[in-house]
DNA sequence: CCACTTTCTGACACCGGTGTCATAATGTCG
DNA sequence: CGACATTATGACACCGGTGTCAGAAAGTGG
């Protein structure tokens, strides 16, 4: 069996190429019957036109890739959900690339996967999406992206990101009112924008409701369960004993429920806990978690779309927006008594 | 800026294309000088070259695409994983494509597929790699394949498994030496093999411990985490209560054990429970999950390895394996009492 | 120094499509 | 029916590389 070229085909319908290339593309000007025609022997043999080959002539391969680095599974899954929905819709595919933001390999690394598979676009998400570093090669490299939760100002190109601070301010807010005044805090991953926000907007309502802000109630953390099982250590030891934790994600949050229920101490009677992104996992466990619902998934999809748009017209202006983040309420949070 | 291409770099370098062709492919045969002024011109113009047109010429795109359709999206990551892990160590990089099994169009959206990125192979992951139907068309297209956790028989293609049905016989036969004999069972996705597997090991441990194999402990999941809570809502209102649940996954699992934990039940005291997969939420909740380590990383790791060699050398034997599963036991899972 | 290898190098076709433009076929209208 | 617009088709260059092969340059041995 040999291979079925858009020469066979031309040869076997008896017309050119191009006429093939016509029908391929549905394009006008081809008559009703040559198209049927040719139509007839794409069939008959078979015929599947080689994309790049196609690529090369158009000067597209409708893969757009996905970078990042980030050790919240859930994250990333829901970014790749958001990136393909997009995707599909534009006939796109996804190619995903995680790799290290530290290293001077960075731009190596991905000037390989440029090397070795042309992207049409890259998706940015954090930490990625706040390199300057990385931002400068891809503009030189004049290759289009999209930033995704970036903290960094760039008139020139897409970001949508959403209102973390606010976010933090809000539920750090919901345990001041609920009578807490010694509350913990977990930080994130130094390398994300996104923790110094949320650090930001707890203090920030710390402040504005009169509560001295103690640098001893906040732990250092990166994102990930296991750095939260460690800070959860560090708090859950402190004299007097907070009795409300805000960690900056989910799975810190979890790994502080888990270490205080292995302790005997009842969630949400003798403390209180609160997350942020409403991963899966703050509903997957009892008792759920209050936290904050960031609308990750549309936040690439949108981040995607807009890049899709202006990768087939340069004249698409720069989007750039900025979405709401909700304050979701779930059985970790109680009244202080 | 105009572009770099070969020819920009040849002219300049005063060279023939094909000399610049063989210092970018390390090609002998050229002398030490020559090398070193093309390489010059390299790094002056900035030259990278177009993967789109290396890959026309060669017939090698240097990009495998994953397909899956999984409600469990760690299973997913952890796939991804290990793909990405072996595409990485042999260059090449990975397409992910989430596609629906069902439904007629399933062909249609693979030949897509194929249409708009060609790749140089696939990594079929559950239900897919169960698909006879996928499987033969990707035979008739000469697509190279591997299957992850297939249950499928096909000497002519690369397969890699691990041993469900004795993973579920040996968690069984835990609780079974727990002292219980009363176990719910909560099955997984019907499109899934392992499935069956699972659900056969358990019935293999019932029978060879000589426990009567009681219909009305089973209930229908899909593997998703609120499949599992409706199961869970079933089996805990049965009358007598089993004193065990084994659920086909960790996420239907940690269902169960977040309903008992709402009805006040004491885990493992009142009620021991067993997952299956070890993934992140088996060890992130509290109590945590006793359960079936399944080598997911590791078998898609070998899967795409030997894809990845099977394109390289298309006379390397077919690779078939199938890897151990483990029991790790937690504090889900206690004696009866 | 010549015959004979071995090492370089470049001309040219080719991978499988698309874009441009000229020309052929067909349609329209006074 | 002729002048002209419109539609249909194909020849050919081109995208940016790689493979083949012939010929030039350099190395080797008697």
């Amino acid at each position: 069996m040999k291979k079925v070229t858009i020469n066979s085909v031309a040869t076997y319908a008896g017309v050119s190429k191009k006429t093939v290339s016509r029908v391929l593309n549905n394009e006008p000007n081809v008559s009703p019957a040559t198209r049927e025609k040719v139509l007839k022997v794409f069939k008959e043999l078979d015929y599947t036109p080689n994309p790049i080959a196609r690529g090369l002539a158009r000067n597209r391969s409708f893969i757009i890739g996905c970078l990042y680095d980030n050790p919240s599974k859930s994250y990333i899954t829901r970014v790749q959900s958001g990136a393909l929905e997009a995707c599909h819709k534009h006939h796109y595919n996804l190619l995903i690339h995680p790799c290290e933001l530290r290293g001077e390999e960075l731009i190596a690394n991905i000037e390989h996967l440029l090397t070795t598979s042309r992207l049409d676009g890259m998706v940015l998400t954090p930490p990625f999406s706040d390199s300057q570093e990385l931002i400068n090669f891809l503009k030189k490299k004049k290759v289009h992206f999209a930033r995704v939760a970036s903290a960094i100002d760039d008139a020139e190109s897409i970001s949508v990101r959403s209102n973390d601070e606010q976010g933090a301010y809000e539920i750090t807010e919901h345990l001041i009112e609920l009578g807490h005044s010694n509350i913990a805090f977990i930080k994130g991953h130094p390398d994300h924008s996104a923790t110094e926000q949320r650090f930001c907007g707890y203090q920030r309502a710390l402040a504005e409701h009169n509560i001295t802000f103690n640098p001893k109630l906040v732990a250092e953390g990166n994102f990930s369960y296991h750095s939260g099982a460690d800070s959860a250590k560090e708090i859950l030891d402190l004299n007097p004993r907070p009795s409300a934790v805000f960690a900056s994600n989910d799975y810190m949050a979890a790994a502080v429920l888990k270490l205080a229920t292995q302790r005997q101490l009842k969630v949400p009677e003798d403390i209180s806990i609160a997350g942020f992104d409403n991963a899966p996992i703050a509903r997957h466990i009892w008792p759920g978690l209050t936290t904050i619902a960031q609308p990750v998934e549309e936040m690439t999809r949108q981040a995607v779309e807009q890049l899709i748009l202006q990768i087939s017209d340069e004249q698409t202006p720069v989007y750039q927006a900025t979405l709401e983040a909700k304050l979701i309420t779930r059985e970790s949070t109680a009244n202080y008594k």
